[in-house]
DNA sequence: GTCATTTTTACAAAACTCTGACAAGTGGGC
DNA sequence: GCCCACTTGTCAGAGTTTTGTAAAAATGAC
C-alpha cells in the first residue's frame, strides 16, 4: 500500500514537477493549489504526509496547518517557503509543523525529507507486535490465537475485530479518532462507512460489557471516535 | 523522566552553550566532543535524540551516524554542520539522519527542532499527555482526552468546546475577537450567530468559574470578543 | 455453492449546536 | 446623572449531526 501525500502548492509548474517526482518514488499524491481546498481534501481522505506551501491563495499555509492540527495531532506536515529566514521556520514549527524546507530547494533533499517524515508516520502503525495477552474487567483476550473470554461467554475474534481491539487497547485512555481507526484497521485506500466501525464497537460491548447501556470499557467520544478504558 | 539527549560537538564554547540551553528546556544532556566517544556513550546509555556535529575529530558525524544506525534504526539524529549547501544535507539524510541544521543556527530554531524530534521519538511511549494539559484556578483541562475537572465538578468537553477553550487559552491575556473565534473554531464558510459564541462562554463560566457574576477567567471585552486570564 | 465475515442500509435514539426572545449591562451624548 | 443605542447574558426549545442497533446485502474463502 503506497503512502499517501497531500501536496499543496499554488505555483503550477512546481506543483506538477514535485507531484511527478513523488509519484516516481512510489507515493500516491493528491495535489491541490489552494488552502481551502487542501483542508477539504484533508477532511475527506487520509494521508501520511502533508506538504504545505506557506504562500497560498485564500488561506495561507500556517492557517491550514493550524486547522489540520485541530483535527489530527499526529500527521506530519512539511512546510515549503520562499522566504528563508529563521522566523518563518519558527512560525512553521509553532503552528505545529514538523519540518521546513526553504525554496528554492534541491529536489533530492525534498525527497529525503519526505522519506524521513513518512518513516516516522508509519512507525507505530503497521508494526510492533508486542502485545499478545490482555486482561481487563472480567475479560481476557489472546491476540495471538484471537481467543477471548468475555463476561458474556467465550468467543473467537475475527481478524478485524482483533485489529480494532488491539488499536483501542494500545491507546487506552485516549480517544482514537474514526480516521485513525480507519487508517490503522482498514488502510489507506479502503473507505468503509463510518457505521461499520460502530458495528464493531457494538460487538465488543456485547462480548465484554456487563451492561451495554453503561459501557465501562468502550466509550464513544462524540465527534471524535472511541476510547477504551481499563 | 526527562528526555535524554546525546550532544556531540567539538567546539567547546558551542557545546557548553547548547548544553546549557537544552538543560534549561528540561532535557538531560550528555555532551561529548568526539565521534568515537559518542559511539561509546551511545552503546552504554539510552537516549531519545542525538545531536551530531558533522566535523569531528577521529570519526566524522556521518560515520558516527552510520554506526549508530546499525544498532538502532529509530533514534532521531539531528545533524549540525558548518557548510550550508544542499549536498551536505543530502549526505546527512542518506546516512540516516532525521534532520539537519546549518551553522550558524538560531538557538530557538534548534530548540524547536529538538522538540519536534523528541516528540516523535516519544510518540507511543507513556508520555505526551502532559503537554496537552492545562491548569488554571482550581480547574484542569486535558485537551487530549477532553476531560476537565472544574470547580463545579468534572465533565467531558465537546469538540467545539475544546477547540474554543484551546484558542482562548493559547491567546491568554489577549482579547480574541469574535471573528477570530469564528474563523478558528468554525472555519471559513460557516458563520453561526454571535449568540452561539456567548453560549459557549456561558458554559465555560458554569464549568470553571466560582462566581459566574464575577468571572475571573473568561472576560468579555465589549465590542471585541473575549479574553482568557489565568 | 456454502458459510463466516464484513459492509451497507435504514431508522431510532441521543447528544450537541444554534436560534430567537428577552433581560441585563455598558458607554456615549447631553 | 439619565436616556438611548448597542452589546452581551441567559434560557428554552428547534434543528442538526452523530451514534446505536439490527437486519439485509455483499464479499470472499473454501
Amino acid at each position: 500500500m503506497k503512502p499517501r501525500i497531500l501536496l499543496v502548492e499554488d505555483e503550477e509548474h512546481l506543483l506538477e514537477a514535485v507531484k511527478m517526482n513523488l509519484e516516481l518514488e512510489d507515493y500516491e499524491v493528491v495535489a491541490v493549489a489552494d488552502g481551502e481546498l487542501a483542508l477539504l481534501k484533508f477532511k475527506d481522505q487520509r494521508f501520511n504526509l502533508i506538504i504545505l506551501d506557506v504562500m497560498l491563495p485564500r488561506m495561507d499555509g500556517y492557517q491550514v496547518c493550524e486547522q489540520i492540527r485541530l483535527l489530527d495531532m499526529d500527521i506530519p506536515i512539511l512546510f515549503l517557503t520562499a522566504k528563508g529566514d529563521s522566523n518563518d521556520k519558527i512560525k512553521g514549527f509553532k503552528v505545529g509543523g514538523d519540518d521546513y524546507l526553504p525554496k528554492p530547494f534541491n529536489l533530492e533533499e525534498l525527497l529525503l525529507r519526505v522519506k524521513v517524515l513518512i518513516k516516522h508516520s508509519l512507525k507505530g502503525t503497521a508494526e510492533e507486535g508486542s502485545l499478545k495477552n490482555y486482561k481487563f474487567g472480567g475479560n481476557e483476550v489472546n491476540f495471538l490465537t484471537h481467543e477471548a473470554k468475555g463476561v458474556n461467554g467465550d468467543l473467537l475474534l475475527t481478524k478485524r475485530e482483533a485489529m480494532l481491539l488491539k488499536l483501542l487497547i494500545d491507546k487506552k485512555g485516549e480517544p482514537v479518532s474514526r480516521n485513525q481507526i480507519l487508517q490503522y484497521v482498514w488502510g489507506y485506500d479502503v473507505y468503509p462507512s463510518t457505521r461499520t466501525i460502530d458495528n464493531f464497537i457494538l460487538s465488543f460491548r456485547k462480548y465484554f460489557e456487563e451492561d451495554m447501556k453503561e459501557p465501562q470499557h468502550f466509550h464513544s467520544i462524540r465527534g471524535i471516535g472511541y476510547k477504551f478504558t481499563d
